[in-house]
DNA sequence: CTTGACCTTCTATTCGACTGGAAGGTGTAA
DNA sequence: TTACACCTTCCAGTCGAATAGAAGGTCAAG
Protein backbone atom coordinates (compact mmCIF):
# COMPACT_ATOMS: atom_id res chain seq x y z
CA UNK A 1 0.00 0.00 0.00
CA UNK A 2 2.11 3.16 -0.89
CA UNK A 3 1.90 6.20 0.77
CA UNK A 4 0.60 8.93 -1.66
CA UNK A 5 -1.11 11.61 -0.16
CA UNK A 6 -0.16 14.27 1.92
CA UNK A 7 -2.23 15.07 4.86
CA UNK A 8 -4.61 17.68 3.42
CA UNK A 9 -5.29 15.40 0.56
CA UNK A 10 -6.36 12.88 3.11
CA UNK A 11 -8.22 15.88 5.20
CA UNK A 12 -10.06 16.45 1.80
CA UNK A 13 -10.96 12.76 1.51
CA UNK A 14 -12.14 11.35 4.76
CA UNK A 15 -13.61 15.45 5.96
CA UNK A 16 -11.34 15.52 8.83
CA UNK A 17 -9.45 18.14 9.49
CA UNK A 18 -5.64 18.12 9.24
CA UNK A 19 -5.83 19.30 12.89
CA UNK A 20 -8.27 16.80 13.69
CA UNK A 21 -5.75 14.00 11.87
CA UNK A 22 -2.85 14.99 12.98
CA UNK A 23 -4.50 14.94 16.73
CA UNK A 24 -5.39 11.22 16.26
CA UNK A 25 -1.99 10.17 15.30
CA UNK A 26 -1.55 11.77 18.79
CA UNK A 27 -3.71 9.53 20.39
CA UNK A 28 -2.86 6.83 18.46
CA UNK A 29 -5.87 5.97 16.34
CA UNK A 30 -3.83 6.47 13.27
CA UNK A 31 -0.46 4.93 13.22
CA UNK A 32 2.83 7.56 12.30
CA UNK A 33 2.52 7.67 9.07
CA UNK A 34 5.64 7.61 6.33
CA UNK A 35 7.65 10.85 6.20
CA UNK A 36 8.92 12.24 3.00
CA UNK A 37 12.34 13.98 3.27
CA UNK A 38 11.28 17.30 4.11
CA UNK A 39 9.03 15.56 6.74
CA UNK A 40 5.79 15.87 5.54
CA UNK A 41 3.56 12.89 6.58
CA UNK A 42 2.34 10.96 3.71
CA UNK A 43 -1.04 8.46 4.03
CA UNK A 44 -2.02 5.67 1.79
CA UNK A 45 -5.74 4.37 0.68
CA UNK A 46 -5.76 2.52 4.44
CA UNK A 47 -5.55 5.62 6.39
CA UNK A 48 -8.41 6.69 4.29
CA UNK A 49 -10.44 3.80 5.47
CA UNK A 50 -9.30 3.53 9.05
CA UNK A 51 -10.50 7.32 9.27
CA UNK A 52 -13.86 6.41 7.35
CA UNK A 53 -13.98 3.62 10.15
CA UNK A 54 -12.74 5.94 12.90
CA UNK A 55 -16.14 8.23 11.56
CA UNK A 56 -18.81 5.26 11.54
CA UNK A 57 -17.39 4.25 15.05
CA UNK A 58 -17.64 8.02 16.52
CA UNK A 59 -21.33 8.19 15.36
CA UNK A 60 -22.15 4.99 16.72
CA UNK A 61 -21.05 6.46 19.96
CA UNK A 62 -17.61 5.49 20.54
CA UNK A 63 -15.45 7.50 22.12
CA UNK A 64 -12.06 8.26 20.71
CA UNK A 65 -10.58 6.00 23.75
CA UNK A 66 -13.11 3.07 22.14
CA UNK A 67 -12.32 3.45 19.41
CA UNK A 68 -8.57 3.64 20.25
CA UNK A 69 -8.55 0.38 21.87
CA UNK A 70 -11.12 -1.44 19.14
CA UNK A 71 -8.37 -0.69 16.71
CA UNK A 72 -5.35 -1.57 18.48
CA UNK A 73 -6.58 -4.85 20.12
CA UNK A 74 -7.60 -5.53 15.93
CA UNK A 75 -4.31 -5.00 15.03
CA UNK A 76 -2.68 -6.84 17.48
CA UNK A 77 -5.16 -9.81 16.59
CA UNK A 78 -5.58 -9.99 20.74
CA UNK A 79 -8.89 -10.96 21.37
CA UNK A 80 -11.29 -8.08 20.62
CA UNK A 81 -14.49 -10.18 20.24
CA UNK A 82 -15.68 -10.38 24.33
CA UNK A 83 -14.48 -7.03 24.50
CA UNK A 84 -16.44 -5.60 21.76
CA UNK A 85 -19.50 -7.57 22.09
CA UNK A 86 -19.19 -6.11 25.60
CA UNK A 87 -18.59 -2.72 24.15
CA UNK A 88 -21.67 -2.97 22.16
CA UNK A 89 -24.13 -4.59 24.74
CA UNK A 90 -22.88 -1.51 26.94
CA UNK A 91 -23.67 0.76 24.11
CA UNK A 92 -26.65 -0.73 23.21
CA UNK A 93 -28.02 -0.06 27.03
CA UNK A 94 -26.84 3.07 26.91
CA UNK A 95 -29.36 4.05 24.10
CA UNK A 96 -32.09 2.45 25.28
CA UNK A 97 -32.32 4.55 28.37
CA UNK A 98 -31.55 6.99 26.62
CA UNK A 99 -34.63 6.16 23.84
CA UNK A 100 -37.02 5.62 26.71
CA UNK A 101 -36.31 9.06 28.53
CA UNK A 102 -36.49 10.77 25.90
CA UNK A 103 -39.90 9.11 24.65
CA UNK A 104 -41.79 10.38 27.86
CA UNK A 105 -39.75 13.63 27.27
CA UNK A 106 -41.15 14.21 23.86
CA UNK A 107 -45.05 12.86 25.16
CA UNK A 108 -44.15 16.12 28.17
CA UNK A 109 -43.40 18.72 25.57
CA UNK A 110 -45.82 18.12 23.39
CA UNK A 111 -48.95 18.08 25.92
CA UNK A 112 -47.08 21.12 27.55
CA UNK A 113 -46.70 22.65 24.26
CA UNK A 114 -50.73 22.03 23.40
CA UNK A 115 -52.17 23.49 26.78
CA UNK A 116 -49.75 26.75 26.18
CA UNK A 117 -50.85 26.97 22.35
CA UNK A 118 -54.17 26.60 23.59
CA UNK A 119 -54.20 29.06 25.95
CA UNK A 120 -52.12 31.52 24.03
CA UNK A 121 -55.89 31.05 21.37
CA UNK A 122 -57.91 31.80 24.19
CA UNK A 123 -56.39 35.02 25.09
CA UNK A 124 -57.96 38.30 23.85
CA UNK A 125 -56.03 39.43 20.44
CA UNK A 126 -55.24 42.57 22.21
CA UNK A 127 -53.67 41.18 25.51
CA UNK A 128 -50.13 42.49 25.31
CA UNK A 129 -49.38 39.85 28.51
CA UNK A 130 -48.57 36.46 28.61
CA UNK A 131 -51.40 34.04 28.95
CA UNK A 132 -49.01 30.77 29.10
CA UNK A 133 -47.26 31.99 32.18
CA UNK A 134 -49.90 34.29 33.63
CA UNK A 135 -52.40 31.60 33.56
CA UNK A 136 -51.48 28.63 32.23
CA UNK A 137 -48.53 28.64 34.69
CA UNK A 138 -49.97 29.83 37.46
CA UNK A 139 -53.43 28.06 37.34
CA UNK A 140 -51.13 25.02 37.95
CA UNK A 141 -49.76 25.96 41.03
CA UNK A 142 -46.32 25.51 41.38
CA UNK A 143 -44.89 27.58 37.87
CA UNK A 144 -42.40 25.78 35.76
CA UNK A 145 -41.82 23.45 38.53
CA UNK A 146 -44.92 21.10 37.78
CA UNK A 147 -44.19 21.11 33.94
CA UNK A 148 -42.64 17.71 34.26
CA UNK A 149 -43.97 14.80 35.66
CA UNK A 150 -40.83 12.72 35.27
CA UNK A 151 -40.17 9.64 37.00
CA UNK A 152 -36.52 7.80 37.34
CA UNK A 153 -34.04 6.29 38.97
CA UNK A 154 -31.37 8.62 39.47
CA UNK A 155 -27.61 8.56 40.01
CA UNK A 156 -25.33 11.65 41.40
CA UNK A 157 -22.40 12.72 42.94
CA UNK A 158 -22.00 13.75 46.62
CA UNK A 159 -20.11 16.51 47.79
CA UNK B 1 -42.12 29.88 52.85
CA UNK B 2 -39.09 29.48 55.09
CA UNK B 3 -35.67 29.54 54.83
CA UNK B 4 -34.85 26.78 57.21
CA UNK B 5 -31.89 24.12 55.41
CA UNK B 6 -28.40 24.97 54.96
CA UNK B 7 -26.58 24.12 51.65
CA UNK B 8 -25.89 20.71 52.87
CA UNK B 9 -29.44 19.58 53.66
CA UNK B 10 -30.47 21.15 50.02
CA UNK B 11 -27.68 18.90 48.51
CA UNK B 12 -28.83 15.56 50.29
CA UNK B 13 -32.63 16.21 49.61
CA UNK B 14 -32.02 16.87 46.30
CA UNK B 15 -28.64 14.71 45.36
CA UNK B 16 -26.73 17.77 43.93
CA UNK B 17 -23.42 18.87 45.31
CA UNK B 18 -23.06 21.89 47.58
CA UNK B 19 -20.61 23.30 44.87
CA UNK B 20 -23.42 22.23 42.28
CA UNK B 21 -25.52 24.27 44.14
CA UNK B 22 -23.57 27.14 44.29
CA UNK B 23 -22.32 27.16 40.63
CA UNK B 24 -26.09 27.09 39.48
CA UNK B 25 -26.45 30.26 41.64
CA UNK B 26 -23.68 31.79 40.03
CA UNK B 27 -25.28 30.44 36.68
CA UNK B 28 -28.43 32.33 38.36
CA UNK B 29 -30.73 29.07 37.83
CA UNK B 30 -31.07 29.83 41.32
CA UNK B 31 -32.05 33.00 43.06
CA UNK B 32 -29.65 34.12 45.51
CA UNK B 33 -30.98 32.41 48.83
CA UNK B 34 -31.57 33.98 52.24
CA UNK B 35 -28.52 34.14 54.10
CA UNK B 36 -28.22 33.75 58.12
CA UNK B 37 -25.99 36.57 60.09
CA UNK B 38 -22.84 34.79 60.17
CA UNK B 39 -23.83 34.58 55.89
CA UNK B 40 -24.79 30.90 55.43
CA UNK B 41 -27.03 30.12 52.40
CA UNK B 42 -30.89 28.98 53.85
CA UNK B 43 -33.39 27.14 51.48
CA UNK B 44 -36.64 26.10 51.34
CA UNK B 45 -38.96 23.75 49.91
CA UNK B 46 -39.26 25.88 46.99
CA UNK B 47 -35.37 25.63 46.28
CA UNK B 48 -35.75 21.72 46.64
CA UNK B 49 -38.60 21.92 43.80
CA UNK B 50 -36.63 24.11 41.48
CA UNK B 51 -33.55 21.31 41.67
CA UNK B 52 -36.07 19.08 40.75
CA UNK B 53 -37.23 20.76 38.03
CA UNK B 54 -33.84 21.35 37.18
CA UNK B 55 -32.93 17.61 37.35
CA UNK B 56 -36.13 16.51 35.10
CA UNK B 57 -34.99 19.94 32.47
CA UNK B 58 -31.31 18.40 32.64
CA UNK B 59 -32.22 15.10 31.68
CA UNK B 60 -34.91 15.88 28.86
CA UNK B 61 -31.40 17.12 27.52
CA UNK B 62 -31.89 20.97 28.23
CA UNK B 63 -28.62 22.68 28.84
CA UNK B 64 -28.45 24.60 32.14
CA UNK B 65 -28.45 28.10 29.80
CA UNK B 66 -31.99 27.07 28.22
CA UNK B 67 -33.12 25.75 31.94
CA UNK B 68 -32.38 29.22 33.34
CA UNK B 69 -33.86 30.63 30.69
CA UNK B 70 -37.28 29.31 30.94
CA UNK B 71 -37.03 29.53 34.91
CA UNK B 72 -36.28 33.27 34.47
CA UNK B 73 -39.25 33.73 32.15
CA UNK B 74 -41.46 32.30 34.57
CA UNK B 75 -40.38 34.25 37.32
CA UNK B 76 -40.74 37.71 35.58
CA UNK B 77 -43.68 36.88 33.92
CA UNK B 78 -42.82 38.77 31.19
CA UNK B 79 -44.26 38.04 27.94
CA UNK B 80 -42.40 34.80 27.35
CA UNK B 81 -45.36 33.07 25.76
CA UNK B 82 -44.56 32.94 22.56
CA UNK B 83 -41.15 32.50 23.50
CA UNK B 84 -41.30 29.67 25.32
CA UNK B 85 -43.60 28.68 22.56
CA UNK B 86 -41.24 28.86 19.87
CA UNK B 87 -38.64 27.17 22.74
CA UNK B 88 -40.81 24.27 23.02
CA UNK B 89 -41.27 23.96 19.30
CA UNK B 90 -37.48 24.06 18.62
CA UNK B 91 -37.20 21.66 21.68
CA UNK B 92 -39.76 19.77 19.91
CA UNK B 93 -38.12 19.22 16.78
CA UNK B 94 -35.04 18.85 17.92
CA UNK B 95 -36.01 15.72 20.25
CA UNK B 96 -38.05 14.43 17.08
CA UNK B 97 -34.65 14.52 15.06
CA UNK B 98 -32.90 12.96 18.24
CA UNK B 99 -35.55 9.94 18.97
CA UNK B 100 -35.10 9.10 14.93
CA UNK B 101 -31.62 9.09 14.73
CA UNK B 102 -31.02 7.35 17.78
CA UNK B 103 -33.51 4.95 16.36
CA UNK B 104 -31.63 4.18 13.30
CA UNK B 105 -28.35 3.78 15.79
CA UNK B 106 -30.40 1.54 17.65
CA UNK B 107 -31.56 -0.48 14.72
CA UNK B 108 -27.55 -0.72 13.41
CA UNK B 109 -25.69 -1.57 17.06
CA UNK B 110 -28.21 -4.70 17.19
CA UNK B 111 -27.61 -5.97 13.59
CA UNK B 112 -24.22 -5.48 14.94
CA UNK B 113 -24.18 -6.84 18.10
CA UNK B 114 -26.16 -9.99 16.51
CA UNK B 115 -23.95 -10.48 14.10
CA UNK B 116 -20.69 -10.08 16.18
CA UNK B 117 -22.31 -12.88 18.68
CA UNK B 118 -23.26 -15.46 15.79
CA UNK B 119 -19.51 -15.15 14.31
CA UNK B 120 -18.48 -15.43 18.00
CA UNK B 121 -20.66 -18.52 18.28
CA UNK B 122 -19.72 -20.17 15.34
CA UNK B 123 -15.79 -20.46 16.48
CA UNK B 124 -14.24 -23.81 17.62
CA UNK B 125 -14.34 -23.44 21.69
CA UNK B 126 -10.95 -23.70 21.85
CA UNK B 127 -9.94 -20.87 19.36
CA UNK B 128 -8.14 -18.55 21.03
CA UNK B 129 -8.31 -15.89 19.02
CA UNK B 130 -11.08 -13.57 18.25
CA UNK B 131 -13.76 -14.22 15.64
CA UNK B 132 -15.69 -11.65 15.24
CA UNK B 133 -11.98 -9.82 14.00
CA UNK B 134 -10.61 -12.34 12.28
CA UNK B 135 -13.39 -14.12 10.67
CA UNK B 136 -16.47 -11.91 10.87
CA UNK B 137 -14.31 -8.98 10.11
CA UNK B 138 -11.52 -10.33 7.89
CA UNK B 139 -13.90 -12.07 5.72
CA UNK B 140 -16.06 -8.98 5.14
CA UNK B 141 -12.63 -7.48 4.01
CA UNK B 142 -11.28 -4.59 4.94
CA UNK B 143 -10.60 -5.68 8.93
CA UNK B 144 -13.44 -3.83 11.71
CA UNK B 145 -13.07 -1.04 8.54
CA UNK B 146 -15.75 -2.89 6.78
CA UNK B 147 -17.94 -3.39 10.37
CA UNK B 148 -20.42 -0.45 10.29
CA UNK B 149 -22.35 0.43 7.07
CA UNK B 150 -23.93 2.96 8.35
CA UNK B 151 -25.27 5.83 6.05
CA UNK B 152 -26.15 9.25 6.76
CA UNK B 153 -25.95 13.02 6.17
CA UNK B 154 -22.85 14.20 7.47
CA UNK B 155 -21.58 17.43 8.71
CA UNK B 156 -17.67 18.00 10.10
CA UNK B 157 -15.40 20.62 10.35
CA UNK B 158 -12.91 22.32 7.39
CA UNK B 159 -9.09 22.75 8.50
C1' DC C 1 -11.36 25.54 74.62
C1' DT C 2 -10.77 22.26 71.32
C1' DT C 3 -12.43 19.09 67.92
C1' DG C 4 -15.03 18.19 63.90
C1' DA C 5 -18.56 18.95 60.76
C1' DC C 6 -20.13 22.27 58.09
C1' DC C 7 -20.01 26.62 55.92
C1' DT C 8 -17.71 30.76 53.22
C1' DT C 9 -14.98 32.73 49.04
C1' DC C 10 -11.51 32.30 45.79
C1' DT C 11 -8.92 30.44 42.05
C1' DA C 12 -7.65 26.51 39.36
C1' DT C 13 -8.44 22.13 37.13
C1' DT C 14 -10.87 18.42 34.85
C1' DC C 15 -12.79 16.07 30.66
C1' DG C 16 -13.31 15.16 25.50
C1' DA C 17 -12.48 16.52 21.16
C1' DC C 18 -10.82 19.31 19.07
C1' DT C 19 -9.52 24.39 16.99
C1' DG C 20 -6.55 28.59 16.63
C1' DG C 21 -2.47 30.83 15.97
C1' DA C 22 2.49 31.77 15.84
C1' DA C 23 6.81 30.92 13.75
C1' DG C 24 8.96 28.84 10.35
C1' DG C 25 10.18 25.18 6.42
C1' DT C 26 8.82 23.27 1.46
C1' DG C 27 7.48 23.04 -3.21
C1' DT C 28 5.93 24.85 -7.42
C1' DA C 29 4.41 28.25 -10.88
C1' DA C 30 4.91 32.85 -12.92
C1' DT D 1 12.83 35.88 -7.01
C1' DT D 2 8.80 36.15 -5.16
C1' DA D 3 4.40 34.70 -4.19
C1' DC D 4 1.50 31.31 -2.53
C1' DA D 5 -0.39 27.10 -0.85
C1' DC D 6 0.78 23.70 1.99
C1' DC D 7 3.36 21.58 5.46
C1' DT D 8 5.87 21.33 10.25
C1' DT D 9 5.90 21.85 15.63
C1' DC D 10 4.37 23.78 19.76
C1' DC D 11 1.50 26.01 22.92
C1' DA D 12 -2.94 28.05 24.12
C1' DG D 13 -7.80 28.28 24.11
C1' DT D 14 -12.71 26.64 23.72
C1' DC D 15 -17.06 24.64 25.55
C1' DG D 16 -20.25 22.86 29.30
C1' DA D 17 -20.71 21.32 33.67
C1' DA D 18 -18.98 20.93 37.10
C1' DT D 19 -15.09 19.37 40.74
C1' DA D 20 -10.85 20.21 43.64
C1' DG D 21 -8.49 22.53 46.92
C1' DA D 22 -6.78 26.32 49.81
C1' DA D 23 -7.57 29.40 53.50
C1' DG D 24 -10.46 30.57 56.72
C1' DG D 25 -15.16 31.46 59.52
C1' DT D 26 -19.18 29.16 62.45
C1' DC D 27 -21.36 26.30 65.62
C1' DA D 28 -22.65 22.44 68.67
C1' DA D 29 -20.92 18.71 71.65
C1' DG D 30 -17.72 17.05 74.93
Amino acid sequence: MESNMKIGELAKRTGFSTKAIRYYELLRLLPEPDRTESGYRMYSQKDVERLEFIEKAKRLGFSLDDIRDILILNEQQEQPCVHVLALLDQKLKQVDDVLRDLKAFRKELARLRKESAEQLERLPADAAICGIVERGVHARGEAALAWLEFRQPGKRGRD
